[in-house]
DNA sequence: GGGCGGGCGGGAG
DNA sequence: ACTCCCGCCCGCC
């Protein structure tokens, strides 16, 4: 026995409030997860509405989704809701084909720590680049380690490429899900190990070109193109200057050079 | 040629 | 706040 209109009207609204909350309202207390996969196995990936905030591969997870919920309650103390479709330009991603609409949510890193990824990002599919170079990229050329600690702590691994970043000498290096799955992941955008291998035992850490008198790191779109009769390896800058070649542009071997 | 210390940011006391 | 310790490093001896 109600009175019609007003409190019937008052009760609906409240039972839907009670079974169906806001969209924006459950955006605040959960984020979302899905699995897609990757370019080395499948991914778990998680995301807010401001963007992606999480990225493992299901082996470092052992292939276990709890364990990937658990770790990300950790790091950010918010749990996990699988979602029914993928966020916005991730497929895309994958596939080698970034968008605009792949947006990242990078909450609760230092100003460093954004400074190292944004420096990662620029690097091209199919190269690599140094710990050191990206220090000096940020404006903090002694910060080589600071830097591993840095990509040791991304959040979306893969999606923002810490893996094209290597030792000095072009050999891969640690990474979050293990040496190996760096290795997976640089041979799979068409890196050659075996070349980096080779010019790591021969101490080459740079390739110049003598006609252009430009020098480059070995995995720059430009040093490959350098006809193999041309090419000339350096161990250091240094050493390519002092035969009277200059950094690359694009790829920015040293000072002076602004990628 | 491998070991050692310099260098740096961040987190735990 | 300050110290200590660790880490996807680097280059020298």
């Amino acid at each position: 026995m109600m009175t019609p209109d007003g409190d019937a009207i008052v009760v609906d609204a409240l039972r839907a409030l009670a079974t169906d909350p806001p969209r924006e309202m459950t955006e605040l207390v959960y984020s979302s997860w899905v699995k897609v996969p990757g370019p080395v196995g499948d991914l778990y990936v998680a995301f807010t509405h401001k963007g992606i905030d999480y990225v493992r591969s299901a082996e470092a997870m052992h292939g276990d989704q709890a364990q990937f919920r658990r770790s990300y309650r950790e790091r950010f103390n918010r749990p996990l809701r699988e979602a029914g479709r993928p966020p916005a330009g991730l497929l895309s991603a994958l596939q080698g084909r970034p968008t605009r609409s792949l947006r990242f949510d990078l909450h609760g890193l230092t100003a460093f720590e954004h400074d190292v990824l944004a420096a990662a990002q620029r690097i091209p599919t199919g190269q690599t680049r140094p710990y050191g170079w990206v220090a000096r990229m940020i404006g903090r050329p002694r910060a080589v380690r600071a830097v591993g600690t840095a990509l040791g702590n991304n959040p979306v691994p893969i999606l923002i490429p810490c893996h094209r970043v290597t030792k000095s000498n072009g050999v891969p290096g640690e990474y979050v899900f293990g040496g190996e799955m760096k290795q997976h992941l640089l041979r799979a955008e068409g890196v050659d190990l075996a070349e980096a291998y080779e010019l790591a035992r021969r101490k080459v850490n740079f390739i110049g070109s003598v006609t252009t008198h430009i020098v480059c790191f070995p995995t720059c779109a430009h040093a490959r193109r350098i006809a193999s009769q041309n090419r000339r390896g350096f161990r250091s800058v240094a050493e390519a200057a002092d035969a009277g070649y200059r950094p690359c542009l694009r790829c920015a071997p040293a000072l002076g050079a602004s990628a």
